[in-house]
DNA sequence: GCGCCTGGGTGCGGAACCGTACCGGAATTC
DNA sequence: GAATTCCGGTACGGTTCCGCACCCAGGCGC
């Protein structure tokens, strides 16, 4: 687990490191949700009709081209939030949004959002950071798709889902790697096996199990930390108050 | 040149299409400034010590990693801005960003900005939809990355350079450009004559002259295009007043 | 005029990854 | 327990792009 995710289980960071008195100002408007695996959270071009705060599970932002391809720019757990259009003050969404992994959370209405962030400029920074921490990961991706080899992308993908799951087990399959990595099924079979022969993780059918954090980072190096140390710079101990 | 960016020559889109009264805000805290090739406009992990709003040039920003490799994910000119942690309410850019082409802008004090952007949440909310436009032009940085063929990157990415200058030459290098798209200086060489044997640019000597701009859309279609569309509803026709 | 630097053209071997396809075992369904 | 679906292992030819290297031409300084 990384530091900056280091909220107690069962709560989304993002919340819990809002001062009391903002929190006391979301809370109310925090309706329990479940988040069953391939929900869709928001579409591209469409406006956000939810905001979504997570506890457990992880979602995907994937960006969709004409043509159909797609490859995920984002991803997300008890750290983040869907519906960061809002908190832009925009409405549409330009990314596909869903749940990778089934989870629960917390669902605000849009407008209730809106009108808080209006009413607390704190709130409203501390959102915007997160954010701005978004921006980070996507920007390391676009790196780590351009010039990273699949077994490093792969290291790092598996990385920043284990960031998110307070498990060393993951449900996972070679297929759905592969959609989110914009790569071939069988290439993620390879991909896995090297890390396998590693010692870093063990792999069968839909599960896959870190065995050494550590080893999977070196094998990232790369690609994985900065967006992270981003992440931790900018929410994890920036508490307003 | 894109509808989206058809402010007067000279002047900066992201100013240009504020209220009068915001502009009347921030006009007066506005210096000329000129923005040489290759100025440096904000570095990763270091605070923003200036933000800048081009009239004329071309900014890039870059994704670095730890290894030196680096590969540009956004780019802008009269339509953006530099410094965009400052309205996401941070300090620290996580990107390096400089000038690729030069020309000439305004800069402002960070502290005067965010001055600004308390007293005017119109003003605010203006610059919080630019940063969401450039976030879409980051995410389908990170897909074209991921899934295009070379030319079809570089179809992209002369389209989006051109967009951004009031002239079909463009002075550029193959060398830079392999740069920016993080591929060898060779393969671009390769690419630009493929994009010259059908007739889309004429290529020599640091200089790209566009000639078809529809075929350059229409090799690059599936990269090309969304975060464009994305960046005109969210600001190019989206005047407050 | 000469040398030098910059920018671009070209070639070659090899690595990485693609598209496609086939197969087998595991889980699920009825 | 038979059928079906899901998931993963494997193979093969082909393409794209890499790393490296060498050379040539234009432009500049001296």
């Amino acid at each position: 687990m990384r530091k900056g995710l280091s909220c107690p289980y069962g709560q989304n960071n993002l919340i819990y490191t809002l001062s009391s008195a903002d929190r006391a100002l979301i809370e109310p408007e925090l309706k329990p949700v479940k988040l069953p695996k391939g929900m869709m959270l928001e579409e591209p071009g469409k406006p956000v009709d939810l905001v979504y705060f997570p506890k457990t599970g992880v979602g995907s932002t994937v960006a969709v081209a004409r043509n159909d391809r797609r490859i995920e720019v984002g991803l997300f757990g008890c750290d983040g939030m869907s519906g960061t259009a809002i908190v832009m003050q925009s409405d549409h969404a330009s990314n596909e949004t869903f749940m990778q992994i089934a989870g629960d959370g917390f669902s605000i209405e849009p407008d209730t959002l809106r009108a808080l962030l209006d009413q607390s400029p704190t709130l409203h920074r501390h959102l915007l950071r997160y954010v701005q921490a978004m921006m980070s990961q996507i920007s390391q991706t676009a790196l780590s798709n351009g010039h990273g080899k699949l077994e490093e992308r792969l290291a790092r993908w598996l990385l920043m889902c284990h960031d998110r799951i307070r498990n060393d087990e993951m449900s996972l399959t070679h297929e759905f790697i592969s959609v989110m990595l914009g790569v071939r099924r069988a290439g993620v079979t390879v991909g896995t096996h090297m890390l396998e022969g590693k010692g870093l993780i063990r792999a069968n059918r839909g599960q896959i199990v870190v065995l050494d954090r550590a080893g999977l980072e070196n094998e990232a190096w790369k690609s994985y930390g900065a967006p992270e140390a981003d992440h931790d710079r900018l929410i994890g101990y920036d508490q307003p108050d």
